[in-house]
DNA sequence: CACATACAAATGTCAGACATTCGGTGTTAG
DNA sequence: CTAACACCGAATGTCTGACATTTGTATGTG
């Protein structure tokens, strides 16, 4: 294994433009749904061959980054890989695994979370919590359950392992598709805030076993509510 | 032109042939570590233009599943493009990160297994403990960790989550290859098997709490194990 | 036998042309 | 004035042919 300091490893051109387009998606400068430039305008701009570009963005389109409509253009359709490729693995899971893979990712980085947290972790989880409360009152559904995904969304984020967080962010995209107008009971909700708040203060207090748990029980709340449903 | 009674939404030609070339792959027809025929060879065979199969190929080998060589040949890499992308993404996470991932899903599928273990699974999670301990006489390190990885994965798959399952098992891959060379201090290797006993007697039992247990045991030692290596 | 060269094969890139399809626009009939 | 229809331009999809670059191997030579 001589490790080569410098390995000449040339990629190839189209590889090369994968990599600069995908950054061009990642950083934004092409939002989800935009329409991207013609092919015949990135050759002029890139100065390479139009099957050098077609190479490239043929592999983002089967990457899911970007979808070809013939006689139309190409648009942006997702911004990471690992969110197009687990949507749809999960599309053809059945629901229960997902729910359940979710939950367990939940309960397991809501106690590293009780380890880990930083004091920033707490301010934003604090900010959140008063702003779920403030868009209960109002009780519009749309908004309750947006917010309510960035609260636990900054939950798994405070455990502090980045690919169980990513792998938990594309998973509630998946399950937030699956399940989007269920209705609550208002008792229901007033308990699901109340242990909002509970699982704050147990990972504040850094407590691993009682956030675990606050988790666990906010599962079983959706759970139940969710099935009522059917 | 209305008259089309099926909308015939036509997928296009290297589309099609990236589905075909996928079901090569998956089904093992080309197995991993394979050359496929030249793309010379696929443009007579299939009746298509080279652009076409071009297509098809590159589309491939940015999803993960093949590997060009310039100069000579296309090789099949990776039989899923789960594996593949979590591949990537995994190589560039923290190791600790991929650990926990690993043993947060191993855990929880070991409770599912207790609740939902068929007699086949049983019967095979018998066969590979007595497997283990066989090869554990041998002394070989590389035929015990294939036997260890290979019985840990059914116990995953005995939690019956198709998606929990894959991605298990691709971490699985990701782990071994990080930490391939561990050696095992005999009283632990010992103490491992017998926790393996327990975890199989626990499933075997439907005794959730008890899987749960034995797992995350398990995943204890082999933490301090490798800890110890540092 | 070892080394260097030459050659064949395979992938990478480019250019041009035509096919196919979609969105918009202008025209026309009602 | 509105709605349906025909048309056109633009964009992607496909094909062909050519040349460049790299790799593996066979061959020749000391």
């Amino acid at each position: 294994m001589k490790n080569l300091p410098a390995p000449r490893r040339v990629a190839s051109l189209s590889a090369q433009l994968v990599d600069t387009l995908r950054e061009q998606i990642a950083s934004g400068a092409w939002p989800v749904g935009m329409r991207i430039p013609p092919e015949h305008d990135l050759v002029k701009q890139l100065g390479v061959g139009r099957t050098t570009v077609r190479e490239a963005l043929g592999a983002l389109v089967h990457l899911g980054l970007l979808e070809a409509r013939k006689g139309d253009g190409t648009y942006v359709r997702a911004s990471s890989e690992m969110q197009s490729v687990l949507m749809r693995r999960a599309e053809t899971s059945r629901g229960r695994d997902v729910l359940e893979l979710r939950a367990v990712l939940e309960e397991y980085a809501s106690g590293l979370a009780a380890l880990r947290r930083t004091e920033d972790d707490l301010i934003r989880l604090r900010y959140l919590l008063d702003e779920a409360e403030a868009t209960a009152d109002s009780q519009e559904m749309a908004a309750m359950a947006e917010v309510d995904t960035r609260f636990h969304q900054a939950v798994v984020s405070a455990g502090g392992n980045t690919l169980l967080t990513e792998m938990y962010d594309v998973l509630s995209i998946a399950v937030t598709e699956q399940i989007c107008g269920t209705l609550w009971p208002s008792a229901t909700a007033t308990e699901h805030t109340l242990l909002h708040r509970r699982l704050v203060e147990a990972i504040a207090a850094q407590d691993e076993v009682g956030a675990r748990y606050c988790a666990a029980e906010i599962v079983k709340l959706t759970e139940t509510a969710t099935e009522r449903q059917k």
